[in-house]
DNA sequence: GATTTAACTGAAAACGTTTTCAATTTGCTG
DNA sequence: CAGCAAATTGAAAACGTTTTCAGTTAAATC
């Protein structure tokens, strides 16, 4: 009546051979006789037995299941970086436990935790700000973290970007050298090192090469959501903005459709680059021209220097940089 | 230098209680005397002890972990979807492993498979074509499953939905009332029920009525990506159709721009009504009219439902409907 | 064919919990 | 304060694997 499992001794006495034997060929253990290794197969077969993950992990110590803590799927950017987690981590036989942490400092510690009760053999970390209490509990571990498409100020944790800062810097360039002399810059909260630190640092370092003074007025800091964009048109005209960088994708659109909605031409009147280069970018319209960031490719690659990380292999380099690309649609003349 | 764990056998020595205490203590259980229960908390609390999620889920036969397959996350419906489940899911103490399917009939077997493997204690499966290969797997466990926002024609599995059919033939009765003779059904692969079988139902419902002969040529079966909308005004235009029911909001946005690219006015040369009513729909100008459902809410329900089969609580309802309603936006007159 | 060596196999001890069942305490009752 | 029920506690057996170590068998050498 009950949920009768087949278990490893099942197979062992069906086989006459031990419960050793099995586990041996179950695992692929090179040292089984050919013929035995058969005869077990075959029962395993027969039986259709098949191992019980759980025990295996309290034995082995190893979980085969990666934790992957990120802000909230929901958000382009973040799925696309997941699904390359994915994907490699199903190639590599791990399976990812999902959670959203909707970048709250304490959900990222609770998460955390039960992550690591359940064993996972490493973790994946999206998210931006690293609060000092998430700090002790990452150093309290010794299961391996890398950080995809989030930067370390701190440079201790390995984790996969794009030179962020590079890239605004080229963008905003490109901006000035067309003419806009008052180029706004649209982030997301400051205290996100990837917004206050790195993304800023490249529009300042435009601005300076281009010898304009910095003026604070024309950075604004929102909450990266679409209907927040939507709002911005008059705030942007009221400091003379002709041109804005945009650290979001549904961010760039909110604002690009409240100053059409508003009558303000985009790109003739305004010019329009966004940061993440999702497939939103060429659903809208205009098309926006964006920095392009190989996204599954990021979290492809922290999964797969995780997976290292896991093996202990060695790894040459803790802070890998992915190339970027600038791509030119409609939101820029 | 090792991982040095604490056990539960290291509290219960250091609190001189046996180690049934102290996992009754860890498990709230009502039948420890206030004092003892004190003690061990404290131990607890001084050796920083965490309970092994494996070891328990080995003796206690429950991981509180569930197992999600869904075809894509980087698709805005399934994240929407997965961020209900995700959140009602941690809401009763379970985390989720997330698997992406892509629809393939045999991923969805491994998949499905390596999830039983791991014992999570229930499965909450979207995907809408359901393979003889996969029912059979399904249906040789005991673990429970339901279905989120996807159908199964042979009502067996517990399942939450919208009422696809009224809902399309609702929207196409109203298309029809407008004044348009030759409505469009753009869809995803007629394979899957909810297409071939619902939408494509209440279509029919919808022309019937209205005393309209139900032509094949003005179904066009495509496989939901945006991209392929775009290419779709020239067959569109070929048929004489003057609007469009379309089950995929990229899918529906991808024609659209096509539409209008080509010089078709949305919505006074060509309507369209789209299915999923994502954040997309009011991205995309013209915004889009869209059918609505409550995504988020049916995967919450989805896991709300779960947990009941999982606890082995009584349910009402196994095929549970939410809800749907039609957005006017601007893609139709 | 006797030795030596390599390949294969099995017994039993982990792994860290939960859970059953019996034993011990405690609190009441009269 | 004996006697009994209820409340607490502990011992030990699961749970289903992996892994170590010793033993056994087969192959190779002379």
């Amino acid at each position: 009546m009950d949920k009768q499992t087949i278990t490893i001794y099942d197979v062992a006495r069906e086989a006459s051979v031990s419960m050793a034997t099995v586990s041996r060929v179950v695992n692929g253990n090179a040292n089984v006789k050919p013929a035995t290794r058969k005869k077990v197969l075959d029962v395993i077969e027969k039986l259709d037995y098949r191992p019980n993950a759980v025990a295996r992990g309290l034995a082995s110590k190893k979980t085969t299941t990666v934790g992957v803590i990120v802000p909230d799927v929901t958000n382009m950017y973040f799925a696309s970086l997941a699904r390359g987690i994915d994907d490699v981590a199903t190639m590599y036989k791990y399976n990812i436990i999902l959670t959203n942490s909707d970048s709250n400092g304490e959900k990222e510690v609770n998460v955390l935790n039960t992550l690591l009760s359940k064993q996972v053999d490493g973790i994946i970390f999206m998210g931006n700000e690293i609060t000092d209490k998430l700090r002790e509990e990452f150093k309290r571990t010794k299961t391996p973290i890398v950080f995809a498409g989030s930067v370390d100020e701190q440079n201790i944790y390995a984790r996969v970007n794009i030179d962020y800062t590079a890239a605004v810097q080229e963008e905003v360039k490109n901006l000035i050298d067309r003419g806009n002399k008052r180029v706004a810059f649209v982030c997301g909260p400051l205290e996100q090192a990837i917004n206050g630190q790195f993304r800023l640092k490249g529009y300042k370092q435009a601005l300076k090469s281009a010898g304009i003074p910095y003026d604070d007025k024309l950075v604004f800091e929102t909450d990266d959501t679409y209907k927040t964009g939507t709002l911005l048109q008059p705030a942007l005209m009221s400091v003379n903005a002709t041109a804005a960088m945009v650290t979001d994708d549904e961010l760039a659109a909110g604002i690009m459709n409240g100053m059409s909605d508003a009558g303000v031409k985009v790109p003739d009147d305004f010019e329009i680059i966004t940061s993440n280069d999702t497939k939103l970018t060429e659903m809208v319209r205009p098309k926006m021209s964006s920095i392009t960031q190989p996204l599954y490719d990021i979290g492809a690659v922290a999964m797969r220097l995780l997976t290292k990380l896991m093996h202990n292999e060695p790894v040459d380099e803790k802070d890998v940089l992915l190339p970027y690309g600038l791509m030119k649609r409609e939101s820029t003349k």
